[in-house]
DNA sequence: ACCTGAACACCGTTCAAGT
DNA sequence: ACCTGAACACCGTTCAAGT
């Protein structure tokens, strides 16, 4: 067995893992470098060792738990298995919600870094074994990509606000939308109600669905 | 006329204008409490009088210019009107790229505030129009409202850099993935062409065309 | 090579004091 | 009612010094 210097040797790996749990212990501001030396019991210019600043410590947690929810394998027809991912990235944002801005802070940053490439491939391989012409490959993906995300952060709001779980938060909205004035916000106060009892899953595989049914049905034919 | 104090009154108004002004000048990190003194000429606590703190002023800067954004009318089809309202919305993020991530904090904040309500009201309102099955307003809602948010923010990505204009940028997007391993990311390398060519506006109206065309489909019946 | 910890520049926010 | 500006607590980052 290899030696053992102190209480645990500093590693990159160690350092993320922590940024982890701040994160998902107490969000963004959760995480600074005094809380993440006091959890290492070690000094700032240790981690600097190991990490060149907080924006590559952020990069790196969210690059770790997106990796593990993409190691999902339910083999199955590409639409079963785009469903699977889509889901489990669902739940990783829903398990952290930090994710939310923190994936839009990503893919507004261009291919740069590995989040982004790596959902999309994953994504991507499916939708190339859809059958549709390769034209609409790239514009299908990011309609995909794009859905899960936002509707994942969107879930994931409030998701972990103490004390409030996710059906008193529905109805609290929902009754907060039927305050609204009825002129200006016609549509919010109609759907009201279906937002007071929707499942939140079973209402994110419905928004797959409908993409992917537009995939199918716009992907060949040029519209009228 | 009235009275003028001094050079200029201070208002909440007057200080949003600043402060989308510093955003857009230099992003998030250009938006400081001593930059926005500096403009405005004044000290901290003036500006503390009409804005309860920094995050707020986000928001109010962020409602401001997508208020602006919804402010188009182009009267048609529902279809069109939602292809209207998206591209106003997509230049908005293009012009103001600050936008992208900020969105996203206010999507994962529930229904408070009036920024997300308002775009969920402009495009629910139209997507009631198309003539699906009520049950399906709301994802229907959500599936187009997220594709815009992730687009947009995907585009707006470096469209700013310093130098760099947007077809470089693709070329060089472009380049990077057709350098990526072939066994790991055959996807991208098999868009990379696609990429480099495709002109951000069409490719970003294809994508809603894509959701109305799964509107239409899926809409009625229910899936296999 | 890896870690310590004091120090620095900067930031959001407060508040007693002015008009 | 509205503004001033010094002061405070906190943050990311650096760096000379240790092992």
């Amino acid at each position: 067995m290899a030696p053992r210097t102190r209480a645990e040797a500093l590693s990159r790996e160690r350092i993320v893992e922590a940024a982890v749990a701040l994160l998902d212990a107490d969000g963004e501001r959760g995480l600074t470098f005094r809380t993440l030396t006091e959890r290492l019991a070690t000094g700032p210019g240790a981690i600097y060792w190991h990490v060149p600043n907080k924006g590559a410590l952020l990069d790196a947690a969210t690059a770790s738990v997106i990796a593990a929810a993409l190691a999902v394998d339910a083999p199955g027809s590409p639409q079963d298995e785009i469903r699977a991912i889509g889901l489990s990235l669902f739940e990783a944002i829903e398990r952290h919600p930090w994710l939310a801005p923190q994936l839009a802070l990503q893919l507004s940053r261009s291919p740069q870094g590995s989040v982004t490439p790596r959902i999309f491939e994953s994504i991507g391989q499916r939708v190339s074994a859809l059958g549709v012409p390769e034209t609409s490959w790239f514009t299908a993906t990011s309609a995909l990509v794009h859905y899960v995300f936002g509707a994942a952060g969107q879930n994931a709001a409030n998701s972990q606000v103490l004390g409030v779980d996710r059906a008193e938060f529905l109805r609290t909205a929902a009754n907060a939308w039927e305050e609204l004035d009825p002129a200006e916000f016609p549509f919010l106060r109609s759907i009201a109600d279906e937002v007071r009892e929707h499942d939140d899953r079973e209402q994110f595989l419905t928004g797959i669905d409908l993409i992917l049914a537009g995939i199918d049905g716009a992907g060949g034919s040029t519209r009228p």
